[in-house]
DNA sequence: CGATAGCTTGATGTACATCAAGGGATGTGG
DNA sequence: CCACATCCCTTGATGTACATCAAGCTATCG
């Protein structure tokens, strides 16, 4: 290798290096995570962790909106930068990229982001708590189930980052009554759990029939 | 202008003409709308009237997910075909657009869906009848408001296209409540109405102060 | 070891749903 | 033209799912 190669290879690795860098940060639990920079949106890929988006209102009202696991792509774009915010949830890593190179990957992030807020608009409007409760539990359950891990028998074991206060402001519901929906869960043994940070859900079917609101045996 | 030039803007018409004819549908009141033909998701501009989105559930529970009004494009690509459903909320006309060639116009339009989307969660997870029924005259004011009518003076009219029991459907309350809002925003003078179909926002400021749930007078 | 944060469970309150009855408009058949 | 029905809106009385208030429990941490 002649010292010219050298010398642009290391002037490669360098300008990666500060790209990586510059581009790819962590954020520890309950930190706002920016969605614009200089007033214009921004894009990233979460990596790691687990993020949320949310709306305050006037008071001490607030609605999350949704909950991102890894392999999301979250934009600026998305969301009314003048209401909107984003926070994660546990420690998080995100990779910013560029709007103009990725922008079929950022619609298609666009598309899935408002299916996901049309099911959680029928989810907020028109069902019962325990609905709503068991409803996400198979959301979270889907980007945050350990693979391989419990998933004997059909069961799925994962972790809810979500605190009860967190589920509640993304359920429109309170603490209070996710604990108790929960507990119900648990001892009707559809669900388990000894710390509530890590849950296994033992009859998925059961909490199927649950989420979409069938009539309990006619 | 070449005869050859002449020939070929003939041609760019008919097919024109062609396309806009084979493309180009109306619904009367109440009915539905495809989303898709032979499995695949359609798009349409709405070029007169009003469709609503919506999803059922269980039993009798109908959400409507969103209302849209002339010059929206409505997508069978942004919606999951197998739970939702559009339909006519009054005598309507639609052009079908192609896929292909409006790419843009299509992901603009998802963008903007995305945004209404998550204003609603935050309407339908936090906030009061009152705030909800405020809060979407002021949005359907904005789409259907009859221009340089009735405006003088800052007030504005409408056309509710909207029953009760369809706004209901879409503010996840019921038809009374929303009538007993709406009675109370006449008898304190914010709206007016004879027929129920027809408003006028007489203090458009107080609409907004109750829309974005301020404390009332502390 | 006290302090803080989150979870659980019980008692009570309330915003909205449900049930109910009546009225005005529009339509239809005798 | 007039019953008569139907649909939607309105308003009142009552019921209830969930919120609020409250107290104790457990785990983590400085």
């Amino acid at each position: 290798m002649s010292s010219r190669d050298e010398a642009s290879l290391a002037q490669v690795l360098t300008s990666f290096r500060q790209v990586s860098e510059a581009r790819s940060r962590s954020f520890s639990a309950q930190t706002g995570i920016p969605l614009a920079r200089l007033g214009a949106p921004i894009t990233f890929r979460l990596s790691r962790g687990c993020v949320a988006l949310y709306r305050d209102l006037s008071d001490e009202r607030r609605q999350i909106l949704d909950v991102f696991g890894p392999g999301w792509v979250i934009s600026g774009e998305h969301v009314d930068l003048h209401a909107c915010r984003a926070m994660a949830i546990c420690e998080s890593r995100v990779e910013e990229i560029e709007t103009e190179q990725n922008a079929e990957v950022i619609n298609e992030a666009a598309r899935r982001m408002l299916k996901r807020a049309q099911a959680h608009g029928l989810l907020l409007g028109r069902k019962t708590a325990a609905e709503r409760v068991a409803s996400t539990l198979l959301d979270l359950a889907g980007q945050f189930a350990r693979h391989g891990y419990g998933r004997n028998s059909g069961q799925i074991t994962f972790l809810l980052h979500l605190s009860h206060y967190e589920l509640a402001d993304w359920l429109g519901l309170t603490q209070e009554t996710v604990s108790r929906c929960l507990s119900r869960l648990k001892r009707d043994r559809v669900i388990g759990f000894n710390q509530p940070e890590l849950i296994t859900i033992r009859d998925p079917q059961a909490l199927r029939t649950l989420a979409t609101g069938a009539t309990p045996a006619a």
